[in-house]
DNA sequence: CTGAAAGCGCTAACAG
DNA sequence: CTGTTAGCGCTTTCAG
């Protein structure tokens, strides 16, 4: 009988095994502390181990224990400086309880988004994060009953799956306060179209603060539109030829703000002065960008530290607990915000 | 005998079989389409897997065959939208080839770096990237004897690694002409310290075209710093405090030139006007930042699709050509550079 | 065209 | 404290 031999075989248990003169489940003891090894053994396997260059084949252990100490996180993109720290928080967390983090992207695709959902089904990895989903509650359903998820970044309404966000709503509404307490009254907003919760919460927000401060509520003072920031030049542009323009306005991103702040700069208002723009994420670039953007930032760090942290609890528990955490916002102050003229 | 038994225990090739009334084997051929396997055959085991559910375990599967038809890729972070479309073209490399990209994130850490070479030392996939790795020659030797890997955006002198890159040299080269076919001959450069080889080869690149154009190179016009934008700005305030500021700056990224264009905007210069600042890389921000910051575009889709074709055509024909392939560049115009000013 | 069976590398129950 | 051995799920040879 002939196999498949790949020319680089690795040195495997046996090796070990041999070479130090012991038993494989000898060597397998020291490899996992499992239980008590005779000094000398375990000296004469480390040296082996060494000699040989060995290295355990996750791939036969993994097999055997049924499970992969590997969490699956699948980003939309790369594109945003603001899942750095999001997965730094998932790293740290998961290197704390053993398990590794590995990434993948699905460009907000549904069928890619499922092509890498396969190493949850064909069991590559032992659990998903979502940040930001194509899929419908049903077939969160269908995931969370058979493996361990996690959402990230972006609830669904309906869907009982651990969710870990900041708090969208109140951040938008203290975002709005904050252009209150400066003395705007005419505020308007840029919100996306499509199903993002994030965007939903954050409209809720803004309308609550309105409320709460005796500030009518418009319909013509949101815009809805895609993501890009392209977007936040045409909201500009939208609001600036209203009859009656707003002083301010909030936008449910830093890069709909950004374009906001590119547009009005190239129509000549002062940013700040003639107008003032809020954003939400608090990404590198609204540091960056001159003037500073005023934004909400996320805990960013905290929120990836929090979706693994409760996500291996409920594998350790064989259980699916399937909270919503809402962690805390914070208002940054910076030049894109300014008094109102009165 | 009592084994460990997880109690969400999946449906195996076996379950398949028996429902199907086939052996194992037939299921395996149907699932490889490996063999001719007759009709009826075929639809009871396809029958058999969709009434169970069934999705093959690729830990058995991988394990069997030795190889996991998946590539890692380790980023230093996720900080730049720049990884974007190069982990795109490295997807769609790699799933024309059968293959998976997954990524991680090594923060610019030897440790957290090694530890996810992990994955290529107990066989978890098949082949890793390396984007800006932390590792010496020695090492990524060691490395390129034993597994397969390549470099990706930086290369490693010495290094006999399959390497792909933009023509970092040929990129900044034209950078520096454009410049001066704006007029410019006060030319100065933002690099950075450290051993990146990009820098150094864009250094050459721009001492290059001063050479062949018979403007002087002056040591104190190339200013040396950390990849972060706050060195931008540094870098700015010394150019304009020397006795003799130059008129144009050429950033090895396009994040300094951003630290550099928001420093000069803040010192009352008219950028474009003033002083002109030509980027590098083409990162989403040139394009929104006001003014626009002119660049070198490098072409990122290309950069990973080439890297995952060449690593996947040196694993099948099991050998390791280790040229350095460059790619082209393309210098993006816009409103960060202008006429030099006499 | 199909089934039996070996074995990939590893862990863990069991017996000693 | 240690060795033997079954078996995780799968592919593939070999024989029919």
């Amino acid at each position: 009988m002939l196999f498949h031999i790949k020319i680089d075989m690795n040195v495997t248990i046996k090796d070990v095994a041999k070479a130090a003169g012991v038993s494989v489940a000898t060597v397998s003891r020291v490899l996992n502390n499992s239980a008590t090894v005779s000094a000398s053994a375990t000296e004469q396997v480390n040296n082996a181990i060494k000699e040989l260059g060995y290295s355990p084949n996750f791939l036969g252990r993994n097999l055997r224990k049924c499970e992969t100490n590997v969490i699956l996180a699948v980003l939309p993109s790369t594109e945003h400086s603001f899942y750095n720290d999001i997965i730094r928080g998932m790293q740290v967390a998961a290197s704390e309880n053993g398990y590794d983090i590995i990434l993948s992207t699905s460009n907000s695709n549904y069928n890619i988004e499922m092509r890498m959902l396969n190493m949850l089904f064909n069991r590559t990895v032992d659990a998903a994060i979502l940040l930001g989903t194509q899929l419908d509650v049903a077939k969160l359903k269908e995931l969370n009953d058979k493996y361990y998820i996690a959402l990230c970044c972006e609830r669904v309404e309906g869907a009982n799956v651990l969710t870990i966000t900041v708090d969208d709503e109140g951040g938008a509404h203290a975002a709005v306060e904050n252009l209150i307490n400066y003395g705007h009254k005419k505020i308007a907003m840029i919100s996306t179209t499509g199903s993002a919760l994030s965007s939903f919460d954050r409209e809720s927000g803004y309308i609550r603060a309105l409320r709460e401060y005796d500030l009518k509520y418009d319909e013509n003072y949101i815009y809805h539109g895609t993501y890009d920031y392209e977007n936040g030049e045409k909201a500009l542009d939208y609001f600036m030829s209203l009859p009656e323009p707003p002083t301010a306005i909030f936008c449910i991103s830093d890069l709909l703000a950004a374009g906001a702040v590119k547009a009005a700069i190239s129509r000549g208002y002062k940013v700040g002065e003639d107008i003032s723009i809020c954003g939400f994420d608090n990404i590198q670039l609204s540091g960056i960008y001159t003037p500073g953007i005023t934004t909400v930032a996320q805990p960013c760090y905290e929120i990836g530290k929090t979706a693994v942290n409760e996500l291996i609890y409920n594998i350790s528990h064989s259980h699916k607990y399937s909270k919503h955490i809402k962690l805390a916002y914070k208002v940054i102050h910076r030049e894109s915000v300014g008094k109102a003229k009165n």
